[in-house]
DNA sequence: CAGAAAACCGAGTGGTTTACTAGGGATTAG
DNA sequence: CTAATCCCTAGTAAACCACTCGGTTTTCTG
């Protein structure tokens, strides 16, 4: 029951891109650099979120990755879903096109799963990269009062 | 973000012990036809079970394997936990012994994480072995009133 | 126009996990 | 005794993960 890297780089590096939004394109190796990730990892998970529309690129000297949306059009839940697939504790509970289940007749345990996995959708499209923003400032916040 | 099969079998395996609880103990042989499992595949899961407490077996002709503990008493939770391990959709959100994680300073993502762990959590320790039985046993009188 | 900065691309790799299978040994009812 | 049953260790093919390597192409700047 655990994520990949996958998900939780790919968070990190779009919520880097989203705190600095409006500005500039971000080259990939200041954002693996500031996030603390391997730059060709971060470059083929970019690559995924970039297909999905996440991101957009600009190309050559003094380019680099900008948000394809607003930090607030964005939820985690479509960060997530891009690399890690759609949110399946089990193949045959997966949000689209779920396999068919080889028992045709009524499963239990299915069902739990099924809840699992809403719960799971919930939270995750629940908050938006705006969202975090606004966290990571209180929190920055707190500690400069301090 | 998915379960293996070891969960899912599992699951499988407890819900039927506990559709036959306070009978003799059911031979693991016949678990794995029930629920359709590579029977020797599920004795390395039981086993993992039986440490665990959460059921006992008998040896010899006419053994097999029982709940430890009323189906009222086991959360799926339990199973699931016993199984795959604590939940922890990232190493430093762990349950149990969370890793450190490698920038102390705060991770706006980590909070994230933790928040999906707790409500996957909440999910399948609100969900006991009883509660699946009765769940079977009202679909199965939706099929024979029909 | 040269050079550098950056995105883009595809292949390879060492390690781990998954979902088993194989082949036995130990225990106990009948 | 013997058949049923639990118990244990080891192996294994395939997939997946988390990268690395070595380039090519595009575009800005001096």
């Amino acid at each position: 029951m655990r994520l990949s890297t996958k998900g939780h780089y790919g968070l990190k590096a779009m919520f880097d891109l989203a705190m600095h939004y409006g500005s500039e394109p971000i080259p990939l190796k200041v954002v693996a650099e500031r996030q603390n990730i391997s730059e060709h990892y971060l470059e083929q998970l970019i690559a995924v979120l970039r297909k999905m529309g996440l991101v957009k690129s600009i190309r050559g000297a003094q380019g680099g990755y900008i948000l394809a949306k607003p930090p607030s059009d964005i939820k985690v839940g479509d960060v997530v879903r891009a690399l890690e697939g759609p949110i399946a504790p089990l193949d045959c509970v997966s949000e689209f096109e779920p396999s068919y289940c080889e028992k045709e007749n009524y499963c239990i345990s299915r069902d739990i799963w099924a809840r699992v996995r809403d719960s799971i959708a919930e939270v995750l499209d629940s908050i938006t990269l705006e969202d975090m923003c606004l966290e990571a400032q209180k929190a920055q916040d707190n500690i400069t009062k301090s």
